[in-house]
DNA sequence: ATGCATGAGAA
DNA sequence: TCTCATGCATA
């Protein structure tokens, strides 16, 4: 054994998560949400006619914009999202994250009643006992509401922010606790054995532990991290643990780093029009000096950043 | 901890 | 093409 340690990169994701998973959860406030919108009526007047004066004119006013609130109030803010107590929840699952064994297909975006994302669930009982008690009482309120359609699984439980916070804040600390570093989970998930699952990276431990992630990402990856944190509990009273660290020298990959004053830009323009169309990304990507590629992409990381998890609960 | 990137799958 | 889950590289 030497190098080699590419996983098998990404696994099946869930076929179905069309756009709006969470459909009608938003009760609270802004729940304006970006995702589900095609195409916002006022603002894409505006930039339907993009020439440069509009660009131009886009970003200056963004401009001022940042340039009266920077420091904070941002044009964006994180999102408030999902969750507001799911009451008719079973809508987004199907999101078997790492396809067990997948064969599964469940179909798209229906919004199957039951559907399936029974099996992921949890087996969490214990932990939740024994753990903090935030979710505890969550998770009771979930139990009181199942049974129904007939149909009706334990969707709750599983998909209640607050509980996914206070797993990945005791899982953190659990982890700390075995003296296990975010990239040493990440490969010793390979050695969990669970069909359909490899190792992770340390940025999506981290991201875990931090709730930087999308929603049903969490959910996904909770039962995962879960069985590891009980089976190097286990393990660790016995015998020893051995993270297994190897390093292959393969192409290094480049990151490009945009400047501050284009990123601002950037920002400026996603405040006007999150989502613009080919012509108009190439138009930014020449603006700034930038290739349009590198554009593009930012402005997808953008937005996915806006459907992260952290702190888009309204509580 | 986070920025930019890749790739699969769905539109 | 976009979204989404993830990861490499890096601050």
């Amino acid at each position: 054994m030497m190098s080699m340690n590419s996983k098998q990169p990404h696994f099946a994701m869930h076929p179905t998560l069309p756009e709006h998973k969470y459909p009608s959860l938003h009760s609270s406030s802004e729940a304006i949400r970006r995702a589900c919108l095609p195409t916002p009526p006022l603002q894409s007047n505006l930039f339907a006619s993009l020439d440069e004066t509009l660009l131009a004119r886009a970003e200056a006013l963004a401009a001022v914009d940042i340039a009266v609130s920077q420091g904070k109030s941002h044009p964006f803010k994180p999102d408030a999202t999902y969750h507001t107590m799911n009451s008719v929840p079973c809508t987004s699952t199907s999101t078997v994250p790492l396809a067990h064994h997948h064969h599964h297909h469940h179909h798209h975006q229906a919004l199957e009643p039951g559907d399936l994302l029974d099996h992921i669930s949890s087996p969490s009982l214990a932990l939740m006992a024994g753990a903090g008690g935030a979710g505890v009482a969550a998770a009771s309120a979930a139990a009181a509401v199942v049974g129904a359609a007939g149909l009706a699984s334990i969707c709750d439980s599983d998909t209640d922010p607050r509980e996914l916070e206070a797993f990945a804040e005791r899982f953190k600390q659990r982890r700390i606790k075995l003296g296990v570093t975010q990239a040493d989970v990440g490969s010793a998930l390979a050695n969990l054995k669970i069909p359909g699952v490899g190792s992770l990276s340390q940025s999506t431990i981290c991201r875990f532990e931090s709730l930087t992630l999308s929603h049903n990402n969490m959910i996904a990856l909770k039962p995962i991290l879960q069985a590891w944190l009980e089976e190097a509990e286990g393990a660790q009273r016995e015998k020893m643990n051995k993270p297994e660290l190897f390093n292959g020298g393969e192409k290094k990959r480049k990151r490009t780093s945009i400047a501050a004053p284009e990123k601002r830009s950037l920002e400026a323009y996603f405040a006007v029009q999150p989502r613009p169309s080919s012509e108009k990304i190439a138009a930014i990507a020449e603006k700034l000096d930038l290739k349009k590629n590198v554009v593009r992409v930012w402005f997808c990381n953008q937005r996915q950043k806006q459907k992260r998890m952290k702190f888009s609960a309204t509580y």
